[in-house]
Order: structure tokens, then sequence, then C-alpha cells
RNA sequence: GCCCGGAUGGCGGAACGGUAGACGCGGAGGACUCAAAAUCCUCUGUCCGAAAGGGCGUGCGGGUUCGAAUCCCGCUCCGGGCACCA
């Protein structure tokens, strides 16, 4: 017997595990178990069997295949989503659950222009290796929808939806898309249209489109040799990947109308179930202002306009129209096309002596600031400390509200890129305008009385209008909404104005000169114009190139962005029909942003294979159904760095969609979560240089030591470059996936941050070694449950674990179901004994988290596979009712005694019992309790 | 600067306003063993105490409450977001 040799011929030990994971992989593919049928279609067989089964949507934000492969960090959210997905179709959900690759994009490029291949291998490999890494893992996931967003079958659908963006316009009446060619009857009917030359119509439907070109403000990154959103540009002027320098510059690019839903991106966030700092996020991204747009007449100063500017009215926005009275100056931005029109020869009358910069003249100073403005980057915009620059142009304008003349001024503190690039300055109610104020020696005149003892300088709070009485107009007791309200109806009567909304979010910018992301469906004619392939032509695929690394001039922003698709004239140069037989046409050279996969994969997942359409209605209406909620993936479980960018324009996308009818609901994400990052200590010697962490000792002092020389611990982010990156491959060897899993899911709450701690694992995997145990003799193998009912004691641990492991479960709760399910299988340990009610009952609750080693108790204990597959447990609710608690008696709200009482006790009994312990009556010391407060049957506290 | 989070034993973390520290790691002791590993059992916030028992304890300072880790006010530190947005 093997006994006798000392070793156990069945330990549940990573080898095992190995052997038990690999056999039942092997089998659940071959089974097809985790397949889950649409209602029609080609991946429809097996739906009769679920067909009334309610349906849920588990969806994980989609991994790009980088180079380096997988952490123990990236599949965290995995195994949530996966545990979750495996609980929901226990409890008789019918689960779509699948994981692609979001392949197209810099990181896969720039890992292809690093070991020279071309980006197709790259990513082909770099995808086999992650797929390898999370099967290991055994993922619920139908494998038949895992695509990836480079497949030429998927190219083509995102194309089609960019034409369908690109063949819309937003109606501003009904605050939704319609198809252009509904505008494009409607102009039509405009006097005049049929007198337009072909091309001056089709620009002026291109404007209306909601992809447009555009020739604009643009962030030029030469480091990456493209162009980004300003979604990718850190605040301090960086790529946010690489942390290149951004130059601002004009250029014409494919832009998207996301603009146009700002109000309803706002909006329907409310409907969201959704981390409110993400929400709040997303609001301060798209950044609505309401106030009034003010036009105030203006006049050139002496001599102007001498470079022949145009002159006229400077238009401002305000969200404090209340403080018109207060507006002692304004100022433009240094780009600002009024500017020309303004700037004198001379310094007018009145000009004082720190307006003008130490220039003779306002030409000069101005010339000199726009210079010295358009030089610095936006990083040295930053470094100065905001102290507030600026000049005066000569010129004035006219304060509607008081006719008085106010100097006009141009600094950078105003930008031209939100509102108007104007602003009337009210130095008493604006902290900026404060500032810059008191640097230039402005007047300053208070229109909102601060309270008492204010010694602030601009007071931005509510109060009483001041100052603010004028010919026509008295805004003075009002508080700020009341005048807010007043004046603005005043400017609109007036002419001066009107009520206004600005948004800071801007359209998004879709170009990018890279080799490796979707190219445009569009060609241009000889007229330039653009002119959108027919959907037969779909997908355009990009062409072969020796050289599709982009230009990068990291050192010159001089330099011109250059698509490497422009390399290929024989690509770029076609001879196509579109019907208007044989001509010649350019093609688009710049592709899309990585982003375009994204913004729709989730809907491909529904019906990878369809080539009628992106998504079959039937199937899309199924799966997205949302029970009158306005999202359907029922859970979308992401880091959090996507919360302004990818999520912001997937529901862009999926409005515009929603809009033209193509999907069934407003919003894509109903639920969305969170998980936290794994995080990792890392070492630095002593010259700051990362040292491996896993060869780091600690000794009983907490000294960290590597090589015998003292190094410093920094926590932070787990990665290849700090040495402290610890793979799945490591874990899987060592204790096996099923220990992974458990590990990870028992850290902490999902959503927190947690630092990865290696030492820690064994206790997962000592849990799923008991568990083992209670079921398996591990000397011999065999199934050692005794086929009897529970005891008494056992039944009710069980009815108790299955209801709070059902409860943690579903709220994905996932750390404290493994502490219950631990002190379950610490309760079968203790007892020496495993009834089969008790094992299977056990094998029942791991099945989501532990699939692997559930499935082989499952099966040892004589039952079919999948595990996965049976109803969750229930737990008899007679058992969850305990005969006797514990009554805690407090005096004071002190604990001072325990009493064992049944658990029907009334109040007045449990303050009986209370009041008779020894503790209690010797604390009274003979006084009565001035109250006593008796919350059977857990608490009595008894009050002196 | 503004806006969000967070802070609980040596460590990761539990805790409907009601027994603070579940569960795990680590640590101590014991059983088994020729021995070790593995396993099993007991203990493990801290201070006083031989013990019984008691004091103190959830970042800091106040408050509400019979009762606060939990709610409110004011701070400190850590993490994240935004950053001249008129």
């Amino acid at each position: 017997m093997s006994e006798a040799a000392g070793v156990p011929q069945a330990r549940y030990d990573a080898t095992l595990a190995g052997e038990i994971e690999a056999r039942w992989q092997a089998w659940w593919d071959s089974d097809g178990t985790w397949e889950v049928p649409n209602p029609s279609g080609p991946l429809s067989q097996g739906w009769e069997a679920v067909a009334q089964r309610p349906k849920a949507y588990v969806l994980d934000m989609f991994p790009y295949p980088s180079g380096s492969g997988l952490h123990v960090g990236h599949p965290l959210g995995y195994i949530g989503t996966d545990v979750y997905g495996r609980f929901l179709r226990m409890t008789g959900r019918n689960v779509i659950h699948t994981i692609g690759y979001d392949a197209f994009g810099l990181p896969a490029e720039q890992y292809a222009v690093q070991t020279g291949q071309h980006p197709r291998v790259t990513t082909e490999a770099n995808i086999a290796n992650m797929r390898r890494q999370l099967k290991r893992l055994g993922l619920a996931h139908d494998q038949r929808r895992a695509v990836a967003t480079t497949d030429a079958g998927f190219v083509r659908w995102t194309q089609w939806i960019f034409l369908r963006i690109y063949n819309s316009w937003f109606d501003p009446e009904q605050q939704r898309a319609r198809p252009i060619s509904e505008l494009e009857a409607r102009l039509a009917d405009e006097p005049g249209w049929a007198e337009l030359a072909d091309t001056e119509r089709r620009r002026r439907v291109d404007g209306h489109r909601l992809a447009y070109r555009a020739n604009a403000m643009v962030n030029w990154c030469p480091g990456l040799g493209t162009v980004l959103a300003n979604e990718e540009v850190t605040a301090d002027g960086r790529s946010e990947r690489g942390s290149y320098p951004v130059f601002r510059r004009p250029l014409t690019q494919w832009m998207l109308r996301i603009t146009a839903y700002a109000d309803r991106l706002i909006a329907d966030l409310d409907t969201l179930d959704w981390p409110e700092p993400v929400k709040l996020m997303q609001r301060n991204w798209i950044g609505r202002s309401t106030g009034a747009t003010v036009s105030f007449a203006s006049s050139a100063g002496p001599g102007a306009p001498r470079s022949g500017g145009p002159l006229g009215p400077i238009e401002v926005f305000t969200t404090r129209p209340d403080t018109l009275f207060g507006a002692t100056f304004m100022v433009l931005a240094p780009e600002h096309p009024l500017v020309d029109g303004l700037v004198a020869d001379a310094w007018p009358d009145g000009t004082r002596e720190r307006w003008t910069g130490g220039y003779g003249t306002p030409v000069e100073a101005v010339a000199a600031y726009r210079a010295s403005a358009s030089r610095a980057s936006d990083q040295d915009r930053m470094s100065e400390a905001r102290a507030k620059t600026g000049v005066f142009t000569g010129g004035w304008a006219t304060n509607p509200t008081t006719g008085r003349p106010i100097p006009v001024f141009v600094a950078d503190y105003v930008l031209m890129g939100y509102g108007t690039g104007a602003i009337m300055a009210v130095p008493a109610q604006d902290e900026r305008d404060w500032a810059f104020a008191h640097a230039y020696d402005l007047d300053i005149v208070r229109t909102v009385q601060p309270p008492e003892g204010w010694e602030g300088g601009a007071f931005t709070g509510d109060g009483p209008a001041i100052n603010s009485a004028g010919p026509g107009v008295n805004l003075d007791g009002m508080a700020v909404a009341e005048a807010k309200a007043w004046i603005t109806g005043w400017l609109e009567d007036e002419g001066h104005g009107r009520g206004a909304t600005v948004y800071k979010l801007r359209d998004w910018l879709f170009s990018r000169q890279r080799y490796w992301g979707e190219p445009f469906p569009i060609v241009y004619d000889d007229d330039g114009l653009p002119v959108a392939l027919p959907e037969s032509m779909l997908p355009v695929e990009l062409p072969e190139l020796d050289d599709f690394a982009p230009r990068s001039r990291p050192d010159d922003d001089t330099s011109e962005p250059e698509p490497p698709l422009g390399r290929c004239q024989e690509w770029v140069l076609v001879e196509l029909d579109l019907g208007e037989g044989p001509k010649r046409y350019r093609r688009e050279l710049n592709t899309m942003p990585q982003w375009a996969g994204s913004c729709w994969y989730y809907l491909r997942y529904l019906d990878p294979t369809n080539d009628e359409r992106f998504v079959d209605r039937e199937v899309e209406r199924y799966w997205m159904a949302s029970g009158g909620k306005a999202g359907g993936v029922d859970l979308y479980v992401g880091g959090v760095e996507h919360a302004v960018l990818h999520l912001l324009y997937s529901r862009f996308w999926h409005k515009v969609l929603f809009d033209l009818g193509e999907v069934s609901t407003p919003e894509p994400f109903q639920r969305l979560f969170n998980q936290g990052m794994i995080g990792a200590p890392s070492y630095l010697d002593e010259r700051g240089l990362h040292v491996p962490a896993a060869e780091v000792v600690e000794d009983a002092g907490g000294v960290f030591s590597h090589d015998g020389r003292t190094v410093t611990r920094e926590m932070g982010k787990m990665g290849k470059s700090l040495k402290n990156s610890v793979t799945p491959d490591e874990i899987y060897e060592t204790y096996g996936a099923d220990t992974l899993r458990v590990y990870e899911m028992s850290m902490g709450p999902l959503d927190m941050g947690r630092p990865w701690n290696t030492r820690d694992i064994v206790g997962s995997h000592r849990l799923l070694q008991r568990a083992w145990r209670a079921v398996v003799d591990e000397w011999d193998g065999t199934t050692r449950v005794a086929d009897e009912a529970p005891d008494p004691a056992t039944a009710r641990v069980l009815a108790r674990t299955v209801a709070g492991v059902t409860a943690d479960y579903a709220a994905l709760r996932f750390n404290t179901a493994v502490a219950k399910i631990n002190e379950l299988v610490n309760h079968l340990t203790k007892s020496g004994r495993c009834d089969r009610q008790s094992g299977e009952t056990l094998a029942l609750l791991l099945a989501p988290l532990a699939p692997h080693v559930a499935e082989e108790l499952w099966a040892r204990l004589g039952h079919q596979p999948s595990v996965g597959l049976q109803p969750f447990p229930t737990a008899d609710p007679a058992l969850l009712v305990e005969d006797t608690v514990t009554l805690v008696v407090q005096v004071n709200g002190k604990l001072r005694d325990r009493i064992e009482v049944p658990a029907t006790i009334t109040a007045e009994e449990a303050e009986e019992a209370a009041l008779s312990s020894p503790k209690v009556l010797d604390l009274l010391a003979g006084n009565t309790p001035r109250k006593v407060i008796s919350r059977p049957p857990s608490l009595v506290n008894v009050v002196l």
C-alpha cells in the first residue's frame, strides 16, 4: 500500500492540478460546453434548450495583444467576470461571455517596428501567446465569438459603420442622427440650390456629415509621427502613449461630430449603473457650461486697421452675465481673428503705462506678445506658474449696460479653443481677471456684494447685485440666479446677446498617420472631394508595405505628418467605377485610430460570422435586451483608465447606430465595474536602478537587500521594466490555475487595488487541497464520502454557506465568498468526515471559482459533467434559523456579558435576562437603570 | 488650486449604526514522525495581571446617538482625475 511509502498518491498539488485542468479543458473544448446559442442564424444550434432562460451579457474590456505577454495583474477582471458568468449560468441564465483582441494600433505597430516584422505577423503571434495564457485559466468563454479587430471580416464592418456615420447628419431639432439623404432632400427644396455647381452642393452636404474633414487645430506629435485626439494628450502637452511633446497646428483631418451628442451623452449617464467617479469624469470632460453670449461693439485704436484685419463686434461667452456691469476690460486670445483689426499704430489717450509692455506702439507690443505666446509650448505655459501676462491692443469696446468704453487686451490666459476665444473681464467676480487687473492696473467694480468681512479678491459666490443699474436695466438687489435670468432677457430684447451653452468637448479627431489601422473606405475624385466607396468594395484592405514605420521626428515640430500608406502609389491611385463609369481616384492615406474597433466589438461578439450585417437584428435585440433600461450589456468590467476615452467614444458610436435604427438600445453598457489594479513592490539599488524583485530578501528588521546590498522598496505597478513582473505561467507551474483564480478572487474587493504577494497564494492552494481531501482519500485516490445525511451541525453550516456564497457571488463579493467556502471546508476538515451532500454542495459552490477541481470532484462523486451547467444549490430556509443566539449585554454601550438565549426571545424577556446578569447587577450596584435599549435577540444596552 | 476615492493587527483584508479584527498569510506551541517535510490541533490587536479579570484600541480633533470603523463637521497623509474652460 502506498501509505507505507509515505507518499500520497493523489494529493492535490501542482502536478495533479495541472493534469486535472488539462483534462477538463480538453473535455470542455470537445463538448463545446461554454458555447452559447443565438436565437437564430448559424450559431443557433441548441437554442430550444435555453430559449426560456433570461439572458445575461457579461463583458470584459478586451486586451491589446502586446509582445510581452501577460502578468498576473492582467487577468484579475477576466477571472472576476468568469466567476460571475459561471454563477449566472448556474442560476438559470443564458450567459454570453467571450474575449477578443484589440489588435490594431500603436502597441502592435511599435512592437513590429522593433522586431522588423510585419505587424500582422507579430500581432497574430502575440494573440496566439495571449490566447494560450488565458486558456490555461479555464475561462468559460464561447471561443467561436473571440474576434480580433484586425480580422478582415471585422474591418469590413468597422468601415461599414464609419460609412453609416459619414452618411448621416445631426438634426438639431430632433436631436438625433438622420440619413444624409434626408438632408439632401431638404436642401434640394431650398431656393438657389438648383443653381449651385455640383461640387458646391457636395461641399455643403459634406459640411453637415457626422464624419467630416476639417482644417482645424490638431495635436501633432512628431515623436509618434501622427496626430492625436484631445483625449490622447495629457495636461502637460504630451502624448499619453510614449510621453512625446505634442504641438498644436492646423491640418485637414477627419473629424467625428461627437459634440452634437454632448447633451445626450451627459443626460443619459443618469440612466446607467456606473461608478459615480466615472460618470463625473465624463461630465467634466464634456464640460457643459450654461450662460450667455454677449456682443460688445468695438472700435479700433488710432491708425488701425493697418493690417487689414476685420473689425466688428466682439462676441464673448460668459457663465456670469449677471456681472456684466462689472466688465471693466476685455481680453482676446492671441490667435483671435479680430486682433489685427483692433491694433493701433499709437497708444491712444487713456493708455496706462503698465498696459504697453514697454513698447512704443501697440503694433510692436502685440506682435512681440503673439510671437512669444506662440513660441511657448503648452508645457512652458504650465511652468510659468500661471502668471498673467498680456498687452493692450489700443482698441476699445463698449460695455452694453453702461455705454462706457473699456480697453481690449490680448492675453494667453484666454484660449482660442473654448467659447468664442474672447472674454469680458470681470475682475471683482473672477479670480483670473482679478489677478490680471492687479498686474495691469485695471479698474475693478464689484457687482455682487461679498459677505461681511470679506477680505479676499474676487468674490465668486452668491450675493445681492450692486452697482448694476443703468439705462434700461437694473439688477441691484437680485441674487445671482435671478440677475442672470433678468440680464439674459434684456440682452435678447436689446439684441446684445442671448442665452448659450458651450462645451469643453471638441469633435473627435479621427485620422492617424499610421500603417496598422483600418483604412478609410473613402477615395477622392479630381475635385479633391471625398467619395464613399460602396458597401460591395468593403473591406478596404491595407496594402503590403516593406516600410510601414511612421516617420517620427521628436525634435522637429515643423515637420509634416506623412501617412505610411502614401508610400504605396499603386494602392493610392485606383481606377474604379462608382456609378459614373471607370474613373481615377486617389485613396485616403490616413487610417482610423485604435479606438474604432473597440467602439463596437461587443456587438460583433453577438454574431461573429455574419457577412450580411454587422450583427443580425434579432440576435442583437435578444442579447442587448435591456428590460427597460438604457444599456444592453449587463456587466462590463475593465480598468478605470478608459473612463473617458473608450467609454465615451463607444457610447457615441452606439447612439449614432441607435438613431439610425441599427441597434435597439440608446446605450451600450448598462452596468460598469472598474476592477482594481494589482500592484507590486519594486526595489531600487543605490544607483536608483531596479533590481529583480524575486531576488530581494527581507531581514527580521524589515530591511530589504539584494545581493547583500540594501535596496529601497517602492509600491507601484507591476511591469517588465520594474523587474517585478510575475507571470501566470509561474503560478500555474507551482500551484495550478484554480489556485491562481482563487487567490486573485480572495485578495480583496474586486474594485480595489491590492498588492500582489506571492507568499499568500499558498493559502488558496491549501484551501483547494483541504476541499479535495474532504472528498478524495489522497493516499489511494478513492472517493470517500459517506452515503448518509449530514449531521445537524453540518447541515446548518451548509445552509449558511450556500446562502452567504450565493449573495456574495451575485454582488461580485468574491473575497468574502472564498472566506465562507473556507469556513465550510474547515468545518468538514474538523469533523473528520464528509457526507455526500456536503461533498456535492462543495463542488457546486466551487464550480464558478475553481471550475477544474470542482469538475473533477463532481465526476468523482459519480456525476456527469459539467458541474458548471448544474443548478446552483439553494439553502433550506429552516436550517438558516438558529435555535439559540448569543445575546450581547452592554452597559453604557460597553460589552459586559454574553448570554445564550432562544432566538425567539421577546424584548421584555431579553431585558429581564440582561438585568439579571451578575455582571450587570454588579455594575448597577442597586440602582435602577435610567434606560434599557432592547434589540432582541442580539443586544440589550443598559444605560446607567 | 478644484473634484473624486481611501486610511482597520506584523501583512492582505472582514464587519444591516449593535460582540471590531471573519477568512487567509506570517508567527508561537503541540500531535504525528527515527527525523524532516506535509498534515492535524491550540494560541496569536495591544497594555496591566500568575490567573480571574480589566484598561486602551479602526489616521487625527470635535459632534450626533443608548450605542460610531460605519453618520455629520474640521484636519493630516496616500492614490486618482481635471487643471487659466471664462
